[in-house]
RNA sequence: GCGCUUGUAGCUCAGCUGGAUAGAGCAACGGACUACGAAUCCGUAGGUCGGGAGUUCGAAUCUCUCCAAGCGCGCCA
């Protein structure tokens, strides 16, 4: 509905300037905001305050040329006014909103999908967790917050790869071959042959047990068996892996999260793109020896200083594979490219793009874009849980899912601004009270639900494609507020794709959750009236459906009952 | 010390890429079920938008500065 009227807006510019009255274009670009105060109308537009100046009229008398070339917008429009400074207030039709019901239905599962993205390829990179232990909460929102992202996208009619990359090379793999090694030999984390940095968790126990048991792992794409010699050091690190990498799996899945994509760290060393990338930087004369080490000047691209591509050692940092990575997801044509991580990363954005730019091939330089989320910080008891891979004690995502449930705790995460801090309170979020926001959206649902089976009892259902006039019956504030907020679902999925943002959709969710329940509080919907009766039940369904569409598209269930 | 992020009601957070009287949930207080699910609804109270300065018709939003918190600042990833 917002996209008609600015339409609308446009058109009335477009005449305007036909006309003479306006100077003509390029006009600033249209904004239709929607009120707060519901007397300034169902939506609002500043432009003619943007304009003022440059037409060299008060706004009120541009305002006044832009509403007299909108008329009644094709009978969208009920009412414009000028307001305030020169505010455009604008009116919706009645008509307008009751008629947007049918197409609603017309649309079924396909409603709030749009077009904005044209089909264009859009990659979203998220979790990226090294195989080194089971996902913890930290992972779970980014989990959370990149599947919904891509579901967003998807919706706003981009085409999506999701895909997962693996650090399955360098130091930190080496630190967990040794810890399982140790293990297998039974050296405990006490032991003083204990390796350094090595991973203490009782999990690395597990993994040492099913490789001298020789068991079989199935990854992703892949079968690995144990070999089941504690010496030999490669076959626990590539089992190791893999054994790791299935309980990632394994949770993502518990979580409904799925990629299109595995890509592999090794890989890029095998396929010799990590010697590429560095051959090329020397040639274009963007690195320099000293210490004994290869540095990178990304000093020329922004960042505070040079930084080591391969070390004394002779082996590369990480950030190396990671600048071939991204030039690989370039060669595959992705020129949007998300990459969704936690802040605690947030150095690697300037140096790999550094890199990028310094491989000199017209990769523009804000590519790839960034989302990340801020630290979630775990309350259980009334107290901080601390969280540390090494030391062995955190909450992984599984535990979370037992017991928070997957809806809930997809919801809870997806609640927040990405960059704002999380706390995540395990005690509030297992409770199955009004405090849990997902039950209020939830039970909306189930209402409504339960209202079609009285209905149907009572020989009602809901009509199909009902005219204009049987529609007409709906007019209390309570229904138009409702329907209003329906139109709202495709404004607000382009909101979030736009903005990156997820949590739109949550809050979107529970207002309209709650617009419901005071509609059913105040209008009962069954009665003697036949034809209101019809109408109402007509309107519920389409809530229903929106309720539903929008959940999914969180990847939240819509339940009939609770 | 430098960089990124954050600071809005007692608590947890929104605030639509500068708009009109700054909103919601929880907590507090007061009301509403012998008809469609009370996991609900209605109402009351609660804020110098961290402090200060600037930009303009107009600032929670943009700029500068100071204060505070989190995260980074490795030849780890």
């Amino acid at each position: 509905m917002r996209n008609r009227i600015a339409a609308l807006v446009e058109s009335a510019l477009q005449s305007s300037a036909a006309d003479k009255e306006l100077l003509s274009s390029p006009f600033p670009a249209v904004i239709i905001g929607t009120p707060d105060n519901p007397d300034h109308g169902d939506f609002s537009c500043n432009i003619a305050m943007q304009m003022a100046k440059g037409e060299r009229k008060a706004p009120r008398q541009v305002a006044e040329i832009i509403i007299r070339h909108l008329g009644d917008g094709k009978g969208l429009l009920a009412k414009t006014e000028i307001a305030g400074p020169g505010f455009i207030n604008l009116f919706i039709a009645p008509a307008a909103w009751q008629s947007a019901l049918s197409e609603i239905e017309a649309q079924g599962e396909a409603f709030g999908r749009t077009t904005s993205g044209s089909g264009q390829k859009v990659q979203i990179e998220f979790v990226s967790a090294n195989p080194t232990g089971p996902l913890h909460i930290g992972h779970g929102r980014g989990a959370a917050i990149g599947d919904t992202l891509c579901r967003i996208l998807d919706a706003a009619g981009w085409a999506v790869t999701r895909e997962f990359y693996y650090n399955d090379a360098g130091q930190q793999i080496s630190n967990l071959a040794l810890s399982v090694q140790a293990r297998c030999l039974g050296i405990e984390p006490d032991d003083p042959r204990w390796p350094a940095d090595g991973y203490q968790g009782e999990y690395i126990k597990d993994v040492a047990n099913a490789y001298l048991a020789r068991e079989t792992v199935e990854a992703s794409d892949q079968h690995t068996t144990a070999a089941g010699d504690p010496q030999n050091l490669d076959a626990i690190r590539t089992f190791a892996v893999a054994y790791l990498r299935r309980e990632q799996d394994l949770d993502l899945a518990a979580f409904d999260v799925a990629f299109d994509v595995y890509s592999l760290e090794s890989a890029l060393y095998a396929k010799g793109s990590v010697e590429a990338v560095v051959q090329r930087l020397i040639a274009n004369k963007h690195a320099y020896e000293q210490d004994g080490a290869l540095w990178l000047r990304t000093t020329d691209f922004g960042d505070d200083k040079d930084r080591v591509m391969r070390k004394q050692d002779g082996g590369y940092t990480y950030f190396v594979p990671d600048v071939a990575y991204h030039l690989d997801k370039w060669e595959r044509g992705f020129t949007r490219v998300i990459n969704e991580q936690g802040a605690d990363h947030h150095s690697t954005i300037t140096r790999v793009r550094a890199g990028l730019q310094a491989l000199d091939l017209g990769i523009p330089k804000g590519w790839p874009e960034y989302v990340l989320h801020q630290m979630v910080t775990v309350m259980r008891g009334g107290e901080e849980v601390k969280i540390s891979k090494r030391a062995g004690s955190y909450v992984t995502l599984r535990d979370l899912i037992d017991e928070v449930g997957r809806d809930a705790t997809r919801f809870f995460f997806l609640m927040r601004r990405p960059d704002a801090q999380l706390v995540f309170d395990i005690d509030l979020a297992k409770q199955q009270t009004n405090e849990n926001p997902v039950y209020y959206v939830q039970y909306a649902h189930a209402r409504i639900c339960s209202i079609f089976e009285n209905a149907a009892e009572k020989g009602f259902t809901a009509p199909r494609q009902p005219s204009p006039e049987a529609l007409a019956l709906l007019s209390t504030p309570e229904e138009l507020q409702l329907m209003k907020l329906l139109c709202a679902l495709p404004d607000t999925i382009d909101d979030s794709a736009i903005h990156f943002e997820p949590h739109r959709l949550t809050y979107y969710l529970t207002e309209l959750a709650s617009c419901f329940h005071s509609f059913y509080n105040k209008n009962r919907v069954i009665t003697e009236d036949t034809a209101l009766t019809n109408a109402r039940l007509y309107l519920l369904k389409r809530t229903a459906q929106t309720l539903k569409n929008a959940l999914s598209v969180l990847g939240i269930s819509a339940p009939e009952r609770m």
